[in-house]
RNA sequence: GGAGAUAUGGCACAAUCUGGUACUGCAACGGACUCGAAAUCCGUCGAGCCGCAUUUCGCGGUGUGCGGGUUCAAAUCCCGCUAUCUCCUCCA
């Protein structure tokens, strides 16, 4: 949610800078006339409460005294009924702005660029192992016999595309024997990883109710995309960030615990809708995956720093585990809604020779806030809003995907990267197990 | 799943039957006393949210778990919901 007051207070800059952000100059007219209407209204019958509120004091009064009251009462019945005809009134003014402000997405930071789609983002950097040449499938030289992720996996008898469709449908899968366990190798690994970075781990409900929902920024606009229980106000989650930022709702949090680190890891579900005929094959898209999360409350001035950091802790679970990857800032066309700035990391994948998102790292400045109602208090004891940061790290399918292209070998099997053999009572190779 | 009870400031509680300024204590804050502190005494104290005003003190509205209703007026009466506790049932 965006500050009311700013709004009102700098129209022309909020208005570009909505506009960055695809929204019409017409969304804010539309919502600062409401806003205005709104106030009015409020004037109105407050000046009428407080009238109510002095005679309501001297019929008590009167009462009090046995004296007659009777006059008093009958003019009141009229402002009752006033109040009650301006406050339903109000209420729908109230429901108007609410619903226009909850649909406005979060403003961009000043250095994010600006630009309508994913064609205006900004690589940042570009990690590769040192090693990594001596691999056969360094990065634009893909040799014949490489193969894709799935492909592997299936060949392998580790990934169960067919029979994840035959029990649940298109998009879903079963991790078969070496397959499970290099998947809780490695989101083991980052919750180890995160914990020493100072990040508290947690196990979190995987359903959520509307509210958790809102204040995240999903709902009310993007509720197409969410696994709803059937008949409850609940959601199964798209994403840890939900009850893990959701945690601190509506609290006020001591000045001296920030910044505060949580991290979990969870499955999420998305309906992709919109995403029909993308990445139908392998780990790359699918209605539930695990990921590895993180969340972070800071103070307004340190969030920025947090960032970094935060990006850093999803580029080291890469960089431990050897895999290629860039980070690219994205542009104010590309992030999603409740994002003030965004970092995507992505994985090389050699054998499509593109880069694919496997982490992505927010700063929402106090918008998550503002609508969950975080806060700490300042140094002069004022209340103010938190900052909350979001970032995944890493998606662990994604992640077990891109192991399986970057570490395969000729022979069809794959080596597994060092960090997390300790993770496999020291296995180092992925084989051909038997079929069921 | 069934039955009963509970929900009021930061904390602990009163007022609810019988509608009329939400009691008291602790904590906190300011002050007195003191070399200083403790104790004691005096004073302030409904967090948050909304609106107006703003150099500053501010004014008003809302606010007794949440949402409705009745009433001139609701912590109090009525309806619905949620959470917690106890018992029964079930269960990993």
């Amino acid at each position: 949610m965006l500050d009311m007051k700013y709004l009102r207070k700098n129209e022309a800059e909020a208005a570009q800078r909505l506009l960055d952000r695809g929204v019409p100059a017409e969304k804010l007219q539309e919502l600062l006339a409401l806003d205005q209407e709104r106030r009015e209204a409020i004037q109105q019958v407050e000046n009428l409460k407080a009238q109510r509120n002095a005679v309501s004091d001297k019929i008590a009064y009167a009462k009090r005294n046995k004296e007659d009251a009777s006059e008093a009462i009958a003019a009141m019945q009229q402002v009752g009924a006033d109040i009650k005809a301006l406050d339903s009134q109000q209420a729908i003014l109230d429901d108007k702005v609410q619903n226009l402000a909850a649909h406005l997405p979060n403003l961009a930071a000043a250095e994010v660029p600006v630009g309508p789609d994913e064609s205006a983002n900004v690589e940042q950097r570009v990690w590769e192992p040192v090693d990594y040449d001596t691999r056969p499938h360094a990065l634009g030289e893909a040799p014949s016999w490489l193969k894709a992720h799935y492909e592997i996996g299936e060949a392998l008898g580790i990934l169960d595309f067919e029979r994840g469709a035959k029990v649940s449908g298109a998009r879903f899968l079963y991790y078969v024997g070496d397959g499970a366990r290099l998947e809780r190798a490695v989101y083991n690994f980052m919750l180890d990883e995160h914990r020493q970075e100072g990040y508290t781990e947690m196990i979190i409900p995987i359903v959520v109710n509307d509210t958790a929902m809102f204040g995240t920024g999903q709902y009310p606009k993007f509720q197409d995309d969410a696994y709803r229980v059937a008949g409850l106000a609940q959601t199964y989650i798209p994403t840890a960030e939900v009850p893990l930022t959701n945690y601190y709702a509506g609290e006020t949090l001591p000045s001296e615990d920030l910044p505060i680190k949580f991290t979990a890891l969870s499955p999420s579900f998305r309906k992709e809708a919109g995403a029909a005929g993308k990445d139908t094959r392998g780990l790359i898209r699918l209605h539930q995956f695990n990921k590895v999360e993180m969340v972070k409350f800071t103070k307004p001035e340190h969030s920025y720093a947090e960032l970094e950091s935060m990006t850093a802790n999803a580029e080291n679970i890469l960089q431990k585990l050897g895999l290629p990857y860039h980070v690219i800032m994205l542009s104010t066309g590309d992030m999603g809604f409740s994002a003030a700035k965004t970092y995507d990391i992505e994985v090389w994948m050699p054998q499509q020779q593109v880069y694919r998102e496997i982490s992505s790292v927010s700063n929402t400045e106090d918008f998550q806030a503002r609508r969950m109602h975080i806060t700490y208090r300042d140094d002069n004891d004022k209340l103010q809003l938190v900052h909350t940061l979001n970032g995944s790290g890493l998606a662990v399918g994604r992640t077990v995907a891109a192991i399986l292209e970057n570490y395969q070998n000729e022979d069809g099997t794959v080596t597994i990267p060092a960090a997390l053999r300790p993770y496999m009572g020291g296995q180092e190779t992925l084989t051909a197990t038997a079929h069921y």
